[in-house]
RNA sequence: CGGGAUGUGGCGCAGCUUGGUAGCGCACUCGCUUUGGGAGCGAGGGGUCGCAGGUUCAAAUCCUGUCAUCCCGACCA
């Protein structure tokens, strides 16, 4: 494939590389100062391009820094950026590659504004839901619009508006734009920015086994996608977050400085992002424990001190055999809110992702009016005799456990609290933190931890946006069905980061062969002729190449940039080239030998 | 939103304590030399020192305010 040629038909305007002179920038104006002109290799002596030496002072991520370092991109304003040639080509390329998957399962492309009105997000409930992360701004006339963070609103009103009967079902669209998220915090370049590119494909279907396959359809064509950009990643279950729905799935880049935290198990092949971890309930079991007493615990706000204080009482407990309950603020999105307490083992914290992922939409906060719920001793809460205040237990607390928790009294703990007997919580939360070693929910054996980045979200969605836009088709008796969707979304520029991540080295970036701006870096050492020459051979073999032609730069130079810049295969065209040899380096291994002029096509082709 | 730090040419930094009219390295331009792993010598161009007030004969430097950026945490996909 020709990958600088955006029509097949096109040939080359360009004078033939054999025609520069030596000094590479002889030809100036005309098409011919363009450094990759249709179907020619890139030159770096006219590409717009300046590597930086040093370290920009704000990136520190690998990403980020070898990106920016290597002119890929440039910041513009905080989480937002600019792609220079280099990175626009490598946008080109993992374009082409989701575009050829998406282009397999049938999905269509379409391309939707980023400017959206109001009252689309209104019906929906997203301009409130979505809060300040939306942004927003307001017209001449007043009329309130939104840069789109998702389009699942307007993906469903165009099917609606063209659509209307079940022959026209399943269909799938998908687009490649610039999404909005007004971060609180942008961070690590391109990994979490303000502004970012995604793919975001939507399935129609018209039954529960269509939206089944269509979602098992994008599931297998991620799986491809991902393995031709060479990302080692994780599938794992997810909650879905603001846009709502079922069955969700995350793909999670291995990374060590990814911002999401996933269990995995290596016995069963259970993965879940750590919001989405269920915590095997043991069984309830007979009451074996006395009666409940209450002790004297001065000084004993935190657990510590109380595991501390009830075993010089002749009692030895450990952390864990106690109940913690901390009290939090509930806001739902219609403004109203009340106090909660969560319940979990004394050794452990609420692990506040984990707890608004399952009260999503509501937000929540730390507790603060306790002038207003006198009932409520802080550092001395029980769910024993409690009135008024939603109480909620991690899993692990089950019918006939017994706990050490508070007395509801300033300085009074409670011993032989048993669940079932002393107290009933008003339900089970998932909301305790997850940790190293706990028993997976598939098979018992320990969870472990990893880092990831998010680098793909799908879930189905159902009805939630059919049934605001009343999407329906008539099907062949005549019948109304609401239509079923799906939402796939693949993070574009950071799945680029994440390769940075997972593909470098001290020395610079390290492109697969797949989506490398250029797969094979021609570096002229002297004998700049000839080294056009070899590119241009090179790309006429279906090859993706850049030279570096440029003059009066130092051999370091040369292979310092090469390495940085990280096109898998370097072309070292030098010394031993008047005997027919130049030298190939592999950029990964840093392997490098003398090849036969001959050979070189077919040694890069495999 | 809490904590920490920083704003001086395109990039990385020094100068600020003790006010005196801005400097170093890289990059860039020109010349000569050099030419297989970030070359040498010489000559150059480029900065209202984040912004606004104030103190002073004089402010990058001192004072007040303000804005911005980065990092950590919290939160968020």
């Amino acid at each position: 494939m020709r990958a600088h040629a955006n029509s097949p038909g096109m040939t080359s305007i360009t004078a033939p590389a054999r025609a520069v002179g030596p000094a590479g920038n002889s030809v100036a104006g005309g098409p011919g100062t363009s450094p990759y002109s249709l179907g020619m290799a890139i030159r770096m002596s006219t590409l717009f391009l300046r590597t930086l030496r040093e370290d920009p002072a704000d990136a520190e991520v690998p990403s980020h820094r070898l990106l920016l370092r290597g002119g890929y991109i440039r910041r513009s304003s905080p989480g937002v950026y600019s792609w220079l040639p280099l990175g626009r080509l490598l946008l080109d390329q993992v374009n082409r590659v989701i575009r050829e998957e998406m282009a397999a399962t049938g999905a269509q492309e379409v391309s939707l504004p980023s400017l959206l009105p109001r009252d689309v997000f209104d019906e929906s409930g997203r301009w409130t839901e979505y809060g300040e992360e939306m942004f927003r701004l307001r017209d001449r006339r007043g009329g309130d619009y939104l840069l789109g963070p998702t389009h699942e609103e307007m993906f469903t009103l165009l099917v609606k508006d063209l659509y209307s009967s079940y022959r026209d079902y399943p269909v799938t669209l998908f687009q490649i734009g610039t999404k909005f998220r007004d971060e609180k915090r942008p961070r690590a370049g391109l990994l979490r920015g303000r502004e970012f590119l995604m793919k975001d494909a939507y399935s129609f279907d018209l039954t529960r086994e269509g939206l089944d396959a269509s979602y098992a359809a994008q599931r297998a064509a991620y799986i491809r996608v991902f393995a031709r950009l060479g990302l080692t990643y994780e599938i794992v279950t997810a909650v879905s977050g603001p846009m709502g729905g079922s069955a969700s799935e995350e793909f999670l880049a291995r990374a060590a400085v990814g911002e999401d935290t996933y269990a995995g198990c290596s016995a069963c092949g259970y993965a879940a992002n750590v919001e989405a971890v269920v915590t095997p309930a043991p069984a309830a079991q007979p009451v074996t424990a006395p009666a409940m007493t209450v002790v004297d615990t001065p000084d004993t706000p935190t657990i510590e001190s109380l595991v501390k204080v009830i075993g010089e009482l002749g009692r030895d407990i450990t952390a864990a055999q106690t109940l913690k309950n901390v009290v939090f603020f509930v806001r739902e999105p219609d403004g109203t809110g009340a106090p909660l307490i969560v319940g979990v083992p004394g050794d452990r914290d609420v692990d506040q992702k984990r707890l608004e992922a399952v009260l999503y939409p509501a937000t929540v906060s730390i507790f603060e009016d306790f002038a207003a719920y006198p009932q409520l001793v802080p550092g001395y809460i029980g769910p024993q005799g409690l009135e008024g205040v939603r109480y909620l237990a991690d899993p692990r607390v089950t019918d006939g456990t017994a706990w050490v928790t508070g007395a509801n009294a300033e300085g009074k703990h409670a011993l032989d609290v048993v669940c079932g007997r002393d107290f009933t919580p008003d339900g089970t939360i998932e909301a305790a933190t997850v940790r190293e070693g706990d028993p997976c929910p598939g098979c018992g054996n320990g969870l472990s931890m990893e880092r990831g980045i998010e680098i793909a979200h799908i879930f189905q969605l159902g009805t939630r946006y059919t049934d605001v836009y009343g999407l329906d088709a008539l099907d062949a008796s005549g019948e109304l069905t609401r239509i079923l969707m799906g939402s796939y979304g693949i993070g574009v520029s950071r799945a680029i980061a994440s390769i940075a991540e997972q593909h470098h080295d001290e020395h610079g970036l390290m492109w697969p062969a797949e989506i490398a701006p250029a797969q094979v870096h021609v570096v002229a050492l002297g004998n700049v002729d000839a080294a056009l020459d070899l590119a241009a051979s090179l790309e006429s073999a279906g090859l993706r190449v850049m030279v570096d032609d440029r003059a009066g730069i130092s051999a370091g130079v040369r292979f310092a940039d090469a390495d940085l810049l990280g096109a898998p295969h370097i072309v070292v065209v030098g010394r031993r080239y008047p005997d027919g040899y130049v030298e190939l380096k592999t950029r990964a291994t840093g392997n490098r030998e003398d090849v036969q002029l001959d050979a070189l096509t077919s040694r890069l082709a495999r």
